[in-house]
This record gives C-alpha cells, sequence and structure tokens, in this order.
DNA sequence: GCTTATTGCTAGCCAGGCTAGATACTTTGG
DNA sequence: CCAAAGTATCTAGCCTGGCTAGCAATAAGC
C-alpha cells in the first residue's frame, strides 16, 4: 500500500513536469496559473501577493513570474478596484484555453477513477490519505540536530516553520 | 476523496523540503542520499551514473551532487572494484545516522497508519493509488496542441530536459 | 498631517540544473 | 596486441529561477 503510494507521488511528479514542459513554463509558473484561474472561478481576485503566499515564493520572485507569464501571454496585469498600490492579476483566454485543453480530461478521468472504488472503501480511503497527510505535517520540523542520544518523544508539533 | 489526495500531496511536498532544510541540504540531495543508503542496504552499489538515472539528472549535475554531499561528510567516493573508470559511492556512518533519526520513525508511523485501514479496505486504496498513477504516467505527454499565440521561439529552453 | 506598514518593482546575488569537451578506462574487431 | 569506438567521470561555463535589500507609491493609524 505504502509502495502504491509511493508510486503515485512519484507519477504525479512526473506529471506535472511534463504538462509544464508542454506548456513551455515550469512548475511553479503553471502552479500561479492554475492558482489565477482557480481565483476567478471563485469570483475573487488574484493578486501578486496572494500568489507569492500560495507558491511560498518572495514577491520579488512572483514579479518576475508575472512577467514570464505576461510575455508569455498567460496572464496581464490589470488595476486593482481597491488598493491603488495592488494590481489584480487576470488569465487570458488563451491560458483558459490551454489549461481546460491539457487538464480537464485529466480531472475528469481521476474523478472516473474515484468513483471506480467501491463505495464501502470511501471512507477508508479518504481517512488513510488525511492520516497521513496530518502526519506528514507533523514530521520534519526539528530545527536543531539533537546528538541522537534521546528520542525525546516529540509528538503534537506542528508549526511550520518556514521562513 | 480527490481532495485528500491533494492534501497528501501537498504534505508531502513539504514535509520533504522541511526535512532537507533540516538537514542543510536540498531535496534532490537527500533523495540520493536515500538512494545510496537504500542501495547498500539491498547489497549492491551506487555510482555516480546510476544515481543520475534514478534522480533524472545529468552526470555533470551528478558530479556537483558528490561534490556537495562529498564536502558535507555524508558520502565519500570510493574505486570501484571492478570498473576503473567508475566509482562507488558510499554514505558514512554520520549520514546514516542523520537519515536513520530523521526517517526512521516516521516510516514506522506511516506504516501504522496503513495497517490502521481496514483489512478489507486494503486492496480498494492500493487499486485506487495504482489506477491513479497509472492514469497520470499516460497524461500531459501532449506535443500536437495548436498554438493559439507564438510557439515562443526555439532558442527558449523554457523547460528541463527530462532524460 | 506625519509616521509606519504594505505592495509591487528593480538590482544584483546564488544554487543547482544544463551542454560541451577533456580524460581515463573498457570493450570490440582485426 | 593495437586501434577505434563506447562509457564513466570531471571541468568549464552558461541559464533559470529562486533569494535579499532597498525603492516609490499608497494605505492605515495616531
Amino acid at each position: 500500500m505504502l509502495e502504491a503510494l509511493r508510486r503515485f507521488r512519484l507519477a504525479d511528479q512526473d506529471m506535472r513536469a511534463r504538462i509544464s514542459t508542454g506548456m513551455h513554463m515550469n512548475v511553479t509558473d503553471l502552479q500561479a496559473l492554475r492558482y489565477v484561474i482557480a481565483a476567478e472561478a471563485a469570483g475573487e481576485v488574484a493578486t501578486p501577493r496572494g500568489l507569492a503566499t500560495h507558491l511560498h515564493i518572495s514577491t520579488a520572485s512572483t514579479t518576475k513570474l508575472l512577467d514570464r507569464l505576461t510575455r508569455s501571454g498567460h496572464l496581464t496585469r490589470e488595476p486593482h478596484p481597491t488598493d491603488r498600490r495592488s494590481l489584480v492579476v487576470v488569465a487570458t483566454a488563451h491560458a483558459h484555453d490551454e489549461v481546460r485543453e491539457r487538464l480537464a480530461r485529466m480531472h475528469e478521468r481521476m474523478a472516473e477513477i474515484a468513483r471506480a472504488v467501491p463505495s464501502e472503501s470511501r471512507p477508508a480511503v479518504e481517512e488513510f490519505l488525511r492520516a497521513m497527510a496530518a502526519h506528514l505535517d507533523t514530521e520534519g520540523d526539528v530545527p536543531p540536530l539533537r546528538p541522537l542520544t534521546e528520542p525525546a518523544a516529540t509528538n503534537g508539533r506542528s508549526a511550520r516553520g518556514r521562513g
């Protein structure tokens, strides 16, 4: 089961790389594009600051990212309706088309695969994945390398130290 | 269910980043280290060529990677027993300790989570993940996309070359 | 009306990929 | 055995995509 999980992870990673290169952009840029489109679909506005936060990159890197995606014709910068320091990032029709073209079918097929899971097993699948995610959220935040002497049983820590 | 899958993916990615930075290295280097240790555990020898193949990076990049991990005291280069062009990459005791310290507990806990899945649902979980992985393997390789704008010029190496 | 916080941008740096070419060794064919 | 071709690693130098520091413009608080 863990092996299947690992295989999924690798396949997912590879797929992302392929889709990105297929669209002549890198993985982060594709993530950004999807974020912008999702924001539009949700009736919200996407700002550079929001992108930076979502992607865990700096605002400076976000500026460069917007330059790339604007130059490639996927995004446009438009004035923010209320905050004149900021701006609104909008996906072009081309970007919408391209993302739909590349991802809609895949998502549909993924939903199909999900539906193929026997309904009595679905809660187990979900619980498995959620428990795994929750566990991983607590792992890895061990800032000071301990001298290997005591396990110290650090449980229940989660604060994600990125900064 | 798909949402849970997505959450797992994000958590996994984050965890990898945290573990890596916690060990003062990047994600690729950690992957390399695990590969070397796994090879040792399997009674095989790890070569730079093997690393390059496993990590989907060039041999030149692998040389740099080995330089980093050798300098940091995680790996050593040793002569290859049969092929004198090549060499064998060996993890230091320190690397073994560090990886065990960081990952053993996590893996154990993951196995626990897997065991918590009702046995009658396990085949469904596995099948779901395998089907998803198999599907993702077939996605993304869509070269023929009608150009809605300019094909972005040929000199643009806008993406990493993949093996 | 000032002062402070925040937003996005510019400038310049660095890590970690890449390709090309050099070197050393192995394999293969006569 | 020797030459040619193939393979493994390393070096040199480039590019992308992150980063921090600092700026002008605007917003928010006193």
